[in-house]
DNA sequence: AAATTTGTTAACCAAGTGGTTAAACCATTT
DNA sequence: AAATGGTTTAACCACTTGGTTAACAAATTT
């Protein structure tokens, strides 16, 4: 019960804590050590005791994030389920995991806009990507079987993932413009789990 | 095939487009001045030259493209024609306007988060930001008049912002990750301006 | 053509930058 | 209490950063 063999972790969580908001207030390339020292409330040559570089320490920011992600989307797409089924699971599923962190889509987005392949190999080397072949099959069998509207199985792919995950890319500036606080913002979000599912599955059925 | 040897361009547009690329490829904060020298071909103290700092330079660049993007915006969202037509509009002249410059939205939405009052400030001192306040209220008054069904205004516009702009956003994922080249993604986005239309009045339609 | 203004450069600088070092601290073990 | 070994710090270092300077070259004006 009682068995911490761990050493003392606060120190490292501080760390950890501290770069994650560092990093997605300021980017890979902005964020600077010693802000990060700073924020933890430590000496900044224990960051390099705890974190050999600013890279590695980087990675493992970014690959906490993307590890909370990634997998959860996977087994969504990979999930045997009726088409609809799977359209309302993906908008409830997203919109909740990422409502927890919505700084998510942006720093991702930008990571893999500095460097796409570099991305794709960190993270299929960790975890797989999510491949949303399955949910393609199942449009197409749909629409065969006459069940839904003739589309373009891609073009659904890219509504779906749109609507989910654009308002948080955007959040700043819906906050901003739209003058809603953090409560507002989330209660839209709420709203719009059930909402995009039956906007995408209106437009579709037959 | 390299026509034109730019030679006769001169030496501010040279820098304007070189800050342009580096921006875009490193962001306001990644960015070096000695990065811009080099790509424009000239010397250090020439950026300081014409442009008197870093910050200076980057407001010009992203007013430039800011400018080119929000009053078209403005002008479809401010144009009195039909609910479905309005949605028509936008679809096809967003995608449009974007295909020229798909960097435009990351980046812009890179700045919003960097400081968000200030980027409304910037844009509203100078062009004023486009407001969907009409938009908004052509979806309520065909919901009075039953001509669509009844949705949240706001989920709505939500839906079509989503949809036109995130694509571009997750461009460099999509490249990578459905081995896409420039002129497929180019095709992708050009059906697509005809398709996320009829999807939305498809959904909204009674 | 001389003087003046504009465009351009190499060399420089102060203030950071990521990262290292050596010494100190502190809880256990001996 | 001395020794141990992981943790923390102040001081430091080599290098990069944005920005400046002073001299020079090329137009432009006189």
């Amino acid at each position: 019960m009682a068995k911490v063999i761990q050493k003392d972790k606060s120190t490292e969580e501080k760390i950890l804590a501290a770069a994650k908001n560092v990093f997605i207030r300021q980017g890979m390339m902005g964020a600077r050590m010693q802000d990060i020292a700073d924020e933890a409330g430590i000496n900044k040559a224990l960051l390099h005791y705890y974190f050999r570089n600013k890279e590695q320490l980087f990675d493992v920011i970014f690959m906490q994030a993307a590890g909370q992600l990634f997998p959860r989307i996977r087994m969504i797409f990979e999930s045997d389920v009726p088409l609809f089924e799977m359209i309302e699971r993906f908008c409830e599923d997203y919109i909740e995991i990422i409502s927890a962190n919505t700084y998510l889509p942006l720093f991702v987005f930008n990571e893999i806009n500095r460097d796409p392949a570099g991305f794709m190999k960190k993270i299929n080397g960790a975890m797989g990507f999510p491949k949303p072949e399955l949910f393609l099959q199942k449009i197409e069998k749909e629409i065969k079987k006459g069940t839904i509207k003739k589309i373009s199985p891609l073009q659904l792919l890219l509504n779906l993932l749109s609507m989910c995950i654009f308002p948080f890319v955007a959040k700043p500036l819906l906050l901003v413009n739209l003058q809603l606080d953090e409560m507002q913002f989330r209660a839209i979000m709420d709203q719009r789990k059930k909402d995009v599912a039956r906007f995408i599955i209106d437009s579709i059925k037959k």
